[in-house]
This record gives C-alpha cells, structure tokens and sequence, in this order.
DNA sequence: GTGAAAGCGCTAACAA
DNA sequence: TTGTTAGCGCTTTCAC
C-alpha cells in the first residue's frame, strides 16, 4: 500500500517542538536561546540543532508578552518628505538595529493631535521607547508620556532648563548667531523667511533667536520682513518674493531651512539680482543638496549633540543597553550654511 | 486616623479590571471592544463608560498573540538617505495608519544579506505584511517569503512575466524611453552615468532599457561610455567628468537619477560647457529639487503603478482590509526628466 | 446576550 | 544544570 505523503499544514515551529526533538524541557530550550551560559555544553548543542534542523524561529509576540520588552522604538516624526528627518531617522534607525532593536515610524505630518494618536498607538503596542521630535507637544502626549514613564527621548531642539531627556541643538542660538553675523557685515535691515511655526518649535526657536540678535543689537526685526513658508523651494521663492515686494525691502536674507534658502537663490537669479553683492542670504542646515546653491553657502560650525544617532545612543542607555554603546557617537556637529557677506548695498532690489 | 494615600506602583490596567468595574466577565469586556454588535447596549455602554474611566489601552501585544494578528507592515528598503525611498516610505506609512496599521522600518544600505536578516527579523516579530524594494533578491529571503506564506510585495519595479505581487513601473522600458527620446533629436554617440547596479535591479534595468534601444537603432553603449556611482551630487559630477575625459566624449549623458543629473549640470556648468547645446543631459525620477538643474529639465510622463502607496494598498488587500480602499488611488505617474535636446554637436567637449 | 475556561508561545520563579 | 508550574493579557470556542 503506498504510503499517502501529506504536506503537513505549516504549523508553526514552536519551542515545545524542539524541546521534545532535543529531549529536554521547553524551559530548557529557552534557556538555550536567551541564558546559554546556564546549561551544560551537551544540551545546548542538542538544542541548537534541534532548532536549526526544524528551522525555529522564536515568537517575538510571545516573547514580548512574557518578558513586557517589545525591542521596538518608536518615533514619531513630523514628515519623511523633509529630507533632514528622513535622514536622521535612517541614522536612529541604524543605532538601533545594531542593538537588536525594531523601530516604528509614524509621521504627524506636523498635527500635534495626530502625533498623539501615534504615540498612543505605539504605547498600545508595547515599544519599549518612544523618540519625539521637538520639545512642544500636546498636553495629552506629555501625560502619556510621564504616566506611562515610558523612556522617550526629544530630539531637534534644546532649551536651557528643560527637565526632559532631550537631544540635539539650541535653535535660538542658532538662529541668533547667524544674525550676529551678518550684523557684524553690515546689514542693518534683515528680514526672515522662517519655516512655519505653529506646531514646530524650532522653526519657531530660530525665528527668535534672529528676532533677540537684533534686538540686543539695537534693531528690530519688523513684522513685514518675517514671512512664514512651507520648507520647500516655492516656501524659498514665494518668500523672496514678498519680502523684496516690501517698501523697504531688506539686505540681508535669514532663511528657515537649506531648501527655502535654495528656492531664494533661485527665485533671485531669476531676478537677475545678484548674489552677495546686492542681497545676503542665510540657509540653515548641511543638506549635501545646499551645494547647489549658486553661489554656494559658506558654512559656520555650530555643536549638535548626537545628531548620528539622532537619539538612539540616549534611549538605549535607557533602556540598560550600555555596554556596547560607544561614547564617541556622543557629539558631533551641525553645519549652519550662510551665504558669504557683503556689506548691504542700495540696490535695486526694489525694482 | 487619616488615611494614607499610596501612590499604587502603575499597574496595568488590564481587560480584568473594567470587566471587573462594569460587571461584567472577561470575555464580555473583550468583546466590547471588539464585536460591540454582538453586545446588548446597555452592557456595552457599562463597558465603555468603565474603560474610559480607568484609561485603559488594550494591550497590543497580548492580543496578536491571542489573534495572530499584529497590525504591522514591516518595509525593508535601501536607506532612509535617498529621498526618493523616504517620500515612498512616507506614503505608506500614511497609507497604512489610515487604515490602522503601524509600520516597521529597517533599512539594508543596498546589502542583500541585511536585507534577508531584516525579514528575518520582521517574521519572528509576527507582522501581518512586508514591504521590499526592488525585484531582486537573495535567495534566502525569497525562501522565507516562500515558505512562510506572508503577504508581501515588491516595490519599485516591475517586468513582464513576474507572477510575485509587485507595484512601480518598467525600469527598463523607462530606459529605452529615455534613449529612444536622444536618438530621436539624433544623438549617436550616447553615454550614462548610472546608479550602482550590484544589489539595485532598478537600477541594473535602466541601464539595459537604454542599451536595449541603442542595439534596437544598429547603436552600440560601449563600455566605455557607461559607469557606475552612488546617486548623489558628486556621483553625478565625476561621472560626468569621466565620460567627458574619453577620446571620444559622448554628445548626449543619461543619467541613472535626478541626482546624478544635477551633480552633472553643475560640473557641466563649472566647464563651461553649455547644455543642451553642447550636450545633453536627461535625469530620472521626479524630485522636487531637480529643479533647481539649469537648464531647467523637461519631462515626459510615465506611468507608475500605486507610487501614492507604495504598495501600502495592495498589501492592505492582501490581509482582508478591503472595505475602505479607494480604488483611485491604485494608479499614479512617475515622471522623467529630460533636458531638451539638442543635435549633437562637435564640441569642445575634448579639452 | 453572556460567562467559564482553554489556550496563543514564551519566560521566570521555584524545586529538584 | 534541568524540570515543573504559573502566568503575561487577550480572544474564542462552547455552554448556558
């Protein structure tokens, strides 16, 4: 009679399985996966190929609900079309991989009720850390956040005082040193096209550090030279625009982001105005794409606490990961682009 | 004698404890939440009320090891550096949340055996779904995919014959595009600057769509007009600065992507060398910042199948989640850049 | 319509 | 060093 082979219904592998295959108990077997220190070397080689023959792989669902550690972080950002998040992520991201750990993204798409949402739904999922991006958030996140004592780290921005584990850079001082320098070329009438503020504080952060620069310097930042815009080349060329459509227009260019200071670039060589001669413009940032600026920016070096990691090393320590976190990623740099100062000119600007 | 107020130590509130509150027995409680229809609506209303009043979160991760179901989408793509796979990653990611899904991001820096440890690892994390980029890959992960029956697709590319689930368009054919475009304005002698195809079939595909139409004219793509970089601004500019230091530079340069195209307009233009007159420059991809290419480049369309979810909705469909997905969404356009073409010209491309 | 009880696959005391 | 025994918090038959 020949025999009828059935292929067996891909039941999952489970410890049991391979516990009874290498003939010891399943607490055994876990041991073998997680403690293998703890048992004797014949055992453990019986289990291991146990596992290996079966192709086991062990349930992390499962795992998760015993132990309450998910080794999943979840970060909430505002957007991945912004190329500087995107980046940053990718660098948390590789942080964590190299620590055994999974990450989530979500993206509030700069609605702080969606970023709520999302840390709620992360918080349901039982990550074991949450990254955030800047300092202002709902009061519902922040109460989350403190009752659930959830590790979590803030990253983008810091202020001095803040209590909070937070990452990254002053923006407001910033903001304001790059003021200070085209203060110190000349220009007396500045103006700002500032990425949007409401929801983003460091947008909001760099506009006031501009905004105390001048103040300390004696000047004002009048309401008609700040314009707020989309971090996008038309933010960049739609604020240029307006700004020089003002009675007085301004000499020196302040711009929110890298990308908004390349759409002023452009939008002025359309103009045919040329660049420094007879306007300044600032970026902010160090996008590799910022060499396209024409001319291009120079650069002022300003300190940014573990951008490379974007987080991930101070969450980790958090989390008891410490021994394979080398303290070097701790600090590295952020380059604020400026464009090479002449001193302010007349001009035709107002053409 | 006054009574002592503990703080209690943040238990878990936990399905037990608003059954409790309401009532009610465990299995009701959870079927509040989960088949409300099934529950008269008074109960259901004690359940709600009670659950509400001690903030309960269902604890996610006991339910997917209940149900098998984790409400997770895992992508594995290339990096989070490119912007391209962000903006991507970005529009599945929304796609997802709407339809309360979480996703899961690892990235293989274009390293095919991270990739498989990637999915390795999603799989043991028990996500529903998974997302890859591009069509080839080890065969390691084709096997996992294979024999663990996830629902899965393929992003980015596509080629007839494929019986696996993928969405994108034809990387070869929008190659072929592009050449046949150069030959039409009566380039001959064509060169490319292309992406690195080892591990990028999208790559690798543009590259023989492009040979493919040059053979198709009685043209050849010699070897020495092809190389390979990292799509990125000096990608562009040494590949453009190799092709042009050839004894025979070529009159037309197309590029593997948007990128590569802009690093090779500003070496172009740092040359002297005047395009399109002199030469011809076609890009890939339609990124915002392509823009900024002087001369501006002019498109063509092609079409590109679910770019607005980057397979987010086919998976969707996979798992059951039918209900709610526009079909509108399913069809979108890439675009492709191209300069406008000139004929080829001698040129002081030589010097 | 609601409840009791049996798991989902794993880990972690506690014993042996 | 290894095994036994309870769970982790939820869903889901199967009775009632």
């Amino acid at each position: 009679m020949a025999k009828i082979t059935h292929t067996n219904p891909r039941r999952r592998i489970t410890l049991d399985d391979i516990a009874r295959k290498a003939g010891v108990s399943k607490a055994t077997a876990s041991r073998a996966l997680t403690l293998p220190d703890k048992l004797s070397k014949s055992t453990l080689e019986r289990v291991r190929r146990a596992s290996k023959l079966m192709g086991y792989v062990s349930h992390g669902v499962a795992r998760a609900l015993a132990t309450g550690k998910t080794h999943t972080i979840g970060a909430v950002i505002p957007t991945l079309d912004n190329a500087i998040y995107a980046v940053s992520t990718g660098s948390l991201e590789r942080r964590l991989e190299q620590a055994g750990y999974l990450l989530l993204v979500a993206c509030h798409e700069f609605n702080l009720h969606t970023e709520t949402k999302a840390v709620r739904a992360f918080l349901g999922r039982g990550i074991d850390g949450i990254v955030l991006v800047g300092l202002a958030h709902a009061p519902e996140t922040i109460r989350l956040l403190d009752e659930t004592r959830i590790p979590y780290v803030l990253t983008w921005n810091i202020r001095p005082g803040i209590r909070r584990p937070v990452v990254g850079f002053n923006n407001r001082n910033a903001g304001r040193v790059i003021a200070e320098h085209l203060l110190r070329l000349g220009h007396r009438r500045i103006g700002m096209i500032a990425g949007i503020t409401k929801f983003n504080d460091r947008a909001a952060d760099r506009l006031a550090g501009v905004r105390q620069a001048l103040l300390d310097a004696g000047l004002r930042l009048p309401s008609e030279l700040v314009v707020e815009h989309p971090y996008s080349l038309d933010g960049g060329t739609e604020g240029l625009a307006l700004l020089l459509s003002r009675q007085r227009p301004p000499t020196a260019i302040i711009c929110g982001n890298d990308i908004i200071a390349l759409g002023a670039l452009r939008e002025a060589h359309i103009r045919n105005i040329n660049i420094p001669r007879e306007l300044s413009v600032t970026g902010f940032d160090d996008m590799p794409i910022a060499e396209l600026g024409n001319p291009p920016l120079t650069t002022v070096h300003f300190p940014m606490v573990e951008v490379g990691t974007h987080g991930g090393t101070t969450l980790l320590r958090a989390l008891g990961e410490t021994e394979d976190i080398p303290k070097t990623e701790l600090s590295l740099r952020l380059v604020v682009r400026k464009s090479t100062g002449p001193p302010p000119s007349r001009s035709k600007l107002t053409r």
